[in-house]
Order: C-alpha cells, then structure tokens, then sequence
DNA sequence: GAGTTTGAAACT
DNA sequence: CAGTTTCAAACTC
C-alpha cells in the first residue's frame, strides 16, 4: 500500500509540512505537552526537556522514531520514511514520526509504575517503545553515536566528552529525562576515568555487558545522581524486571518479553529497575533489546525521584523564585529542606522517598505491610527489617506471594493516590488550583487522625479526602470529603477546638496548603500549549516536594493502569497516525483494524472502568476520554496539523 | 530509642 | 461484607 502512488501522493500532499519542525523550544514543547499535569508525578515536569530531546533525537536517527512492530500504521509509516527520509527534515512523515514518538512517550510517561496488576503476566510484553522497538534503531542511534564522536574526534584530538556525551544522550532515547542525565553523568565519569572509549559505537556497546557489575562499579562514580541511581539500582533490581538486561538483542520484543518469564512479574516494582534499564541500555548497548526497558519504563517514577531530588536542585536554580513559594506537601516536607546539601545528605542515607526502608519483624517483608514490598522492591542494607524474604535470593518466594496477593487484589501493588488527569484536562486551569485532582484509590478509613496525620493515606499521599473515604472528622489540608478544601473557615475551626500546641502545627499546615494555593493561583490562568509545559513542570520542579510519598509517586503516573491505558492508547496512536496518514480517507477501516488490539490488549479488566468510582481507581489515562482529550489538546497545539485531520470525535465510537 | 497510637492489611 | 486481629509506620515522649 505504501508503495502506491496515491498513498506517496498523499503523503506528499500531507497538510503537516507547514508545520514542520519547532524551531522554538517552547513551541516543540507545547506539541506534546498538552497532557495533563496532574497524572504524572515526575517525568511529567520535565517534559519540555525531554521532548526537545526526543525531537532531537527523531530528527538525527529518523529509523529510531516509528518502529513498532506491533503497530502496523507505524511500520508502514516508518516504511514510508525510509523511502522518502532523503527528502528533507521537515518531511511530514517524520513529523509523523516525531508525534507519534511523542505520543508513545507521552503514552509511557502516563502510565507509570505501575502494576501490571491484574495478574496479566503479559502485560510487559504488551507496552512496546515504539521509538526503539524495532531492529536497529538501536543501531543507529549507535551509528548516530559515531558519527558525533567522529565528529568531535575531527575536531579535536582531544575528544570534548562533555559535549559528545551530552550528545550521545541526547541521541538516545531515554525513558526519562532522569535517566538521561544518570546516562550523562555516567558516561562523563567514565570519560573522566579516561577508562571509557568512545572510539566507536562498539565500545559504547560493550561497555556494559552485562548487568550490575558496571553499575556496582558505578559506586566509584562521584556523580551524586549516578551514585543515586545506582543505589537505587542496586536495591530495586527486581530480578522479575530485568528481562531485557539478559537478553540479547531480540528481533522481536514483544515476543521476547512475552517470552521471559521475568517479563511476568511486572508490576510496580519496576521502577529502579527502570532506571538502572534505561541508564545501562544506553550505556552498554545501543544494540540491546531495548525495547523491554523501554517497556519497563512503566516504573520510572519511583526511582526518578531519587534522581530527580538531584536534576531538581540544578532545576531549582533556575527557578529560583518561582520554587520558592512553591509549597511542598505535608508528606514531603521532610525532604524539603532548605539546603540541597542537606537533601543530598538525606538521601545518600538512604531516606528520600524513594528510598524506603522497612522495619517489618513479623511479616517477612512479604506483605503489604512492607513498604518495600508494597512497592514493588527488594530490601536492602538500610532496611531493618527481620526474617526478610523480600530479596533476590527468595525471587520465587516474592513472586509468588505477589501473584497471590494480586489474584487477591489486582490493585494491590497499584498506587494508591491517582492524580486525576481527568479533571484537570476538563477543568483546565481550575485543576491546577484543585489539590482534589487527585485523589486516594480507596479513600481512607481515619477515625482519630482527622485525616491530619501520616496516619491517613490521603494525607499522607498528599491528596485530598473523596466520597470514597470513610473517615470521621475529616479535615484533610488538602481537601475534605465533604468536597470543602481547607480555607481559613477551616483553620478557625480546628483552631477553636484544639490545644494550642495542634494550633501551631495546623496552622503551619493551613500555611502549606494557603501557599500551595498561592503558588497555584500564580500559575498561568489560560495555559496556552505553549506554557502548558510550565504548569506541568512547576510541580515537579518544586519538586519532589510536590511529589508525594512512594505511593502518589506510584499513583501519579503510573500503575496498573498503565498498561491498560498504553493498550489502549497505543491503538489511538496508531489510528491517529493512520488518520493523519490519509487525512481524506475514512477512517472505518482503521477502526476495524484497532479493535480487536484493544479488546485483546485491554489486561486489566477489573481496573473498575464500570465502578462508579472507575475514574479515580483506574488510572486516568485509561479512559479513552482522557486520552481523547490529550490527543485533542495536543492537537489543539499542533495548530496547522489538526486543521486537515479528521478529529478524535470518531475514536471515541470506535471504543 | 522505647513506647504509644493509628489505620491499612490480613484474617475470620 | 463486617468484625477482629495483625502489623508496621507515624507519632510522642
């Protein structure tokens, strides 16, 4: 088909060209960002920056972009690519490309952690990188690698490693802006060590063979980020999640995920293991099966908050004033601290919110009491807790016991606060002044705590208190159940029935919660595409502040959810794509073609899309209105692009 | 650091 | 599904 003359012709009639690239950072930024803010915890904020990076990288390995195999609109676009790329950067197609590729990012970034939940084994095997899926792309992003060391060997006899570094990241595809900078830490270490050769593309392949042992010797690595990273490494490397680390190159991801049983035990434990994924795939070879790490990404979140503490207080810098009124949930402001020395100092020991420890004597680190275990990581050193089973050497016995937790409850290992993307694509600018945007998956059941307290998950999660929540006396800061956030009338009222002493620490309370309003009302009021990456970055940038505990960590993007809303997205990708494809086609067909993946990638049937409370326990993007209305939005962005392109109205029908 | 409080998780 | 027990984090002293 694409070797048809109507198709090229088409193609090359695409309303797209004049869009072409995005020469303004902010512009690119906005293409893609349009997505809602409040569903993502972490890679979210730092969105413009990967996207420039991702634009980048599409730009300079066109073959990276589109190369699903699993998604035939794609493979046929890329197909199209490879016949026509010669033509000029600005070719719709990989502006196609680019957008699709965003989209999968954006599709990864939303998912999260997560929890395969549901049991659904296979759920890895289902969440494909597009951008890297295919064979090669690797490759050529390592051939890209070489050319720029090339380059910069022309240049100088004295290889700039910083900038060929940084290039070599760039040209990477990272599943966070995180990993990327762990990359470029790593790489500038080893370039620093003088050990490292970027004499070719090879060595940039073999210089990670196989697993922790470089990453152990990553512990020399000075960089605090690589040293995080690899700390985190160490202590979450799940062993059911590192698939793609004993591979070797597979010509079909899918297929070998689905394949390796450690593919099975997906869930939210992924997260580090995502990072250590990204960073030592990239590190060690551009031709490894990237694509499970790539899949894996489904986790960042957790483990880029670790890192994210470090990008945060080079981000803080640059944000002075705006960071410093933004207010940090009660949860997290342990690890606000005022100086970043001493958040370093705290996380090195161990203690940032990504880094938990456990003090479990009775359960064996094998239920959810277990924070470590709840979250999907083994213990470590730090932790303190007894008769640990919750190790690599007991794999088994963890996989296990987390398969029948989740047989028991699919949500188990789900986070428990969902960031209401939903309401904040809906609400607008209203969301970014409702802290009720997200809310906890099963509420809480506070009956002394008055949801004030760690005690309460809600609270605890940052979130604030919903119908679901079957506390007494709630008076959540960060929003009642009866629906009322706290405002002054609150204060005055727990004023008036408290100790002075509970006085002073609600009204610190009363004054994070008054500040975060603050901040929020500062925020853009009409966010603009272009600005939409600001909104979504502040939260982030603040901070981890903003990020709340291991679990809104979870919640926030990620979950088990998000395979389901990657099955399902993937296909409004891949039809979207195909629309703009054959903008003056119909799209029926595609519909018919979609489907059948949908139905059959769907994973998570329980993930409550028929309970009433469905929006809030299965993560957002699920719903195919949300993501609807993330495409639309970015569309809304893409200007021109839309102008010729059948609107998503007709997605929704075909769900 | 020990003891208490609290509410989620697990169990019945 | 409700009640009870277990558990470990959060909190207090």
């Amino acid at each position: 088909m694409q070797d048809s003359p109507v198709f090229n012709y088409i193609n090359s009639l695409s309303p797209i060209r004049p869009v072409r690239s995005i020469p303004n950072p902010n512009q690119f930024s906005s293409l893609n960002f349009t997505s809602p803010p409040s569903v993502f915890t972490s890679p979210h904020l730092n969105s413009s920056h990967k996207e420039s990076r991702f634009f980048k990288t599409h730009n300079s390995s066109s073959s990276s972009s589109s190369s699903d195999p699993t998604n035939p609109v794609e493979s046929r676009e890329d197909e199209s690519t490879s016949n026509e790329d010669v033509v000029a950067e600005g070719d719709d197609t990989k502006d196609l490309n680019i957008d699709a590729s965003m989209r999968e990012e954006e599709t990864n970034r939303d998912d999260s952690v997560a929890s395969p939940c549901g049991g659904d084994t296979t759920d890895l095997s289902l969440v494909p990188y597009a951008p890297l899926g295919e064979n090669g792309s690797f490759e050529n992003a390592g051939m890209e690698l070489q050319k720029v060391y090339d380059n910069v060997q022309g240049k100088s006899e004295t290889p700039d490693w910083e900038s060929l570094i940084s290039d070599a990241s760039e040209l990477l595809i990272f599943d966070s802006p995180d990993a990327s900078e762990a990359f470029r830490c790593f790489m500038m270490q080893r370039a620093s060590n003088s050990e490292a050769r970027f004499s070719n593309g090879v060595e940039v392949q073999t210089m990670q063979p196989d697993s922790n042992r470089e990453l152990e010797s990553a512990n020399a690595i000075p960089y605090e980020a690589v040293s995080l990273l690899h700390r985190g490494i160490r202590r979450r490397c799940l062993d059911f999640e590192m698939p793609g680390n004993k591979q070797t190159l597979s010509e079909n991801n899918t297929a070998t995920c689905e394949s390796s049983s450690r593919c099975v035990v997906p869930s939210i434990g992924l997260h580090l293991n995502a990072i250590l994924m990204s960073s030592k795939d990239c590190k060690s070879s551009i031709s490894h099966d990237y694509s499970c790490s790539g899949k894996i990404q489904v986790g960042l979140q957790s483990s880029i908050s670790t890192l994210q503490e470090t990008l945060d207080q080079t981000e803080n810098e640059t944000r002075e004033d705006a960071d410093q009124d933004v207010p940090v949930e009660p949860a997290l402001q342990e690890l606000n601290l005022s100086s970043p020395k001493k958040k370093r100092v705290k996380l090195d020991s161990g203690e940032g919110e990504s880094c938990k420890r456990c003090n479990c004597k009775k359960s064996k680190c094998l239920k959810l009491y277990c924070e470590c275990f709840a979250a999907g990581v083994y213990c470590i050193e730090p932790c303190s807790c007894i008769d640990c089973f919750n190790k690599p050497i007991h794999e088994d016995v963890v996989l296990a016991t987390r398969k029948q937790i989740e047989s028991r409850n699919p949500l188990a290992f789900a986070p428990k606060v969902i960031r209401n993307s939903e309401s904040v694509l809906e609400t607008g600018d209203d969301a970014s002044k409702t802290p009720a945007s997200a809310r906890h998956k099963r509420g809480c059941n506070c009956k002394k705590s008055n949801c004030l307290k760690k005690y309460c998950e809600c609270y605890q999660g940052g979130v604030g208190c919903s119908i679901n929540c079957r506390c007494e006396g709630c008076k959540n800061a960060f929003g009642r159940k009866d629906g009322s956030s706290i405002d002054m009338e609150a204060e005055q009222e727990e004023e008036n029935e408290t100790s002075e002493k509970s006085r002073t620490a609600k009204a610190q309370q009363n004054i994070e919660v008054l500040m975060r309003k603050e901040a929020r009302s500062d925020l853009p009021t009409t966010p603009t595409p272009i600005y939409r990456p600001e909104l979504v970055q502040l939260p982030f940038s603040s901070s981890k502040n903003r990020m709340p505990p291991p679990q809104s960590l979870l919640g926030g993007g990620s979950s088990s959810g998000i395979f389901n809303s990657q099955y399902l997205r993937k296909p409004d990708i891949s039809l979207t794509q195909s629309r703009i494809e054959k903008s003056s086609e119909t799209v029926a067909e595609d519909g018919a073609e979609e489907m059948p993946e949908i139905l059959i990638h769907s994973p998570i049937p329980n993930i409550k899309s028929v309970s009433p409370n469905g929006k809030r326990v299965s993560p957002p993007h699920m719903e195919s209105s949300s993501s609807g209305s993330i495409l639309g939005r970015r569309s809304g962005g893409r200007k021109l692009i839309l102008q010729s392109i059948p609107s998503f109205p007709s997605l929704t029908p075909q769900h």
